[in-house]
DNA sequence: CATGCTGAGATTGTATACAGCAAGCACTTT
DNA sequence: AAAGTGCTTGCTGTATACAATCTCAGCATG
């Protein structure tokens, strides 16, 4: 249990602020393994805090899915369960799919897919730090905060699946270049429902990989 | 022998649950006006409790949408503009039309709908209370908690733009009992693709009727 | 008159104190 | 031995104290 301590003041950021972020880094990262147990007192004393930020941290922790807590009882890190990952799944594709077709629909596919996708290409996809990979562009382009968000929160729900594959996170969307660029050809194109449709089998694609190589001993 | 855990009472809110709840009720009822300051130590001595159960709630609002905080600033209710409410119905419209699809998929749908439906229908659809309108009873049977709880926090931060048009909360998805119906009867008979589409259509249909009825005047 | 400084008041961010709930353990009772 | 009882301990829920920061009126200065 090492001690880790807030930089003085880089960024600004508030205390709380810097706890949130240090925990779901911990988080899918691996750090904090699911299951594990959150007490505030003793994240507070591991990150040079009081309690305060801590449960503003484990608040927003539970808002976002990372975590559970129940009154007067603590809480954990969520467990990975395959059902959970399945509807995970699920939902980042029907978003996905929503994004692609509200992104041809007010015509800025064509215009932006294309050379973003280029450029990101020779860039290496990212996924959680940079903001080149597939599902970045696709949520900055759809134009429905709402979507975008959400989308993002199911990204970074899945991110501890991914890691349980052994994969690192920034190899995110890596799987079926071809179901990619058949997605993204459809956006250019302007075809709404292709791009819906392939955008969808391309996250269930990975969906159904994810199954492949997670046996019920690993993930029951 | 069997240990007979306590009943939990679900009447025994914690404070900040309660805060929560009742600045949820002030803001979607309009006892809380949109662009309203919210001070801590106001809300607290209102409402008798301290500024920690306040706070927490506050961190709440904020994860929902109804707020909106700064850091060092304190908060306000979220502002009424036109083109978040578009982004609001056009989420709203694709997470509908992605639960009746996977309800379809999942052959739910049949069973399901057809005998709720009907019985909703007597019973007289309600909004947030009652869980027996359209849009309740479809993110109960989509069968994909993420969606179903992305589209009823849309539909909460909806309210308040109803609440502007002078319609009661309760009589939420009103108009159209045609597009409902249209939905209901694509997904009664398993054709997935026409629910999504129906359903998509409903929901930019109620947008439309709501855009018709709020002047620039009464929402900038 | 415009501009910039300053200090008081207001408000949020953080730390800490204290009370209450919950689980575990030893002890008693049957 | 099984079940009940009360204590102990650890943790959370809430209140409160203190520190940091923002806002803005008031004044000095060009």
């Amino acid at each position: 249990m090492t001690r880790v301590h807030r930089p003085k003041d880089p960024t600004e950021l508030s205390a709380a602020e810097w706890v949130r972020q240090q925990l779901i880094d911990d988080i899918v990262a691996g750090r904090l393994l699911p299951g594990e147990k959150l007490c505030e007192v003793k994240i507070a004393a591991r990150l040079g805090c009081s309690r305060t930020p801590v449960r503003e941290a484990f608040r927003h922790l539970g808002a976002l899915g990372l975590a559970h807590f129940e009154k007067n009882r603590g809480g954990n890190v969520v467990r990975l369960e395959r059902a959970i990952m399945l509807e995970l799944f699920e939902a980042l594709a029907e978003v996905s799919a929503a994004c692609a077709g509200l992104a041809v629909a007010r015509g800025e596919a064509s215009r932006w897919t294309l050379a973003e996708r280029e450029w990101s290409h020779a860039a290496v996809p990212a996924g959680t730090g940079s903001e080149n990979d597939l599902f970045s562009i696709l949520f900055n382009i759809c134009g429905n905060r709402l979507l975008s968000e959400a989308g993002a929160t199911i990204r970074c729900r899945l991110l501890p699946y991914w890691r349980l594959m052994g994969k690192a996170a920034e190899e995110w969307p890596v799987h079926g270049e071809a179901g990619q660029a058949e997605a993204i050809r459809a956006m250019v194109a302007g075809n709404g429902r292709a791009a819906r449709r392939h955008m969808r089998a391309f996250v269930l694609m990975a969906r159904d990989q994810a199954l492949r190589s997670l046996p019920q001993s690993i993930l029951p």
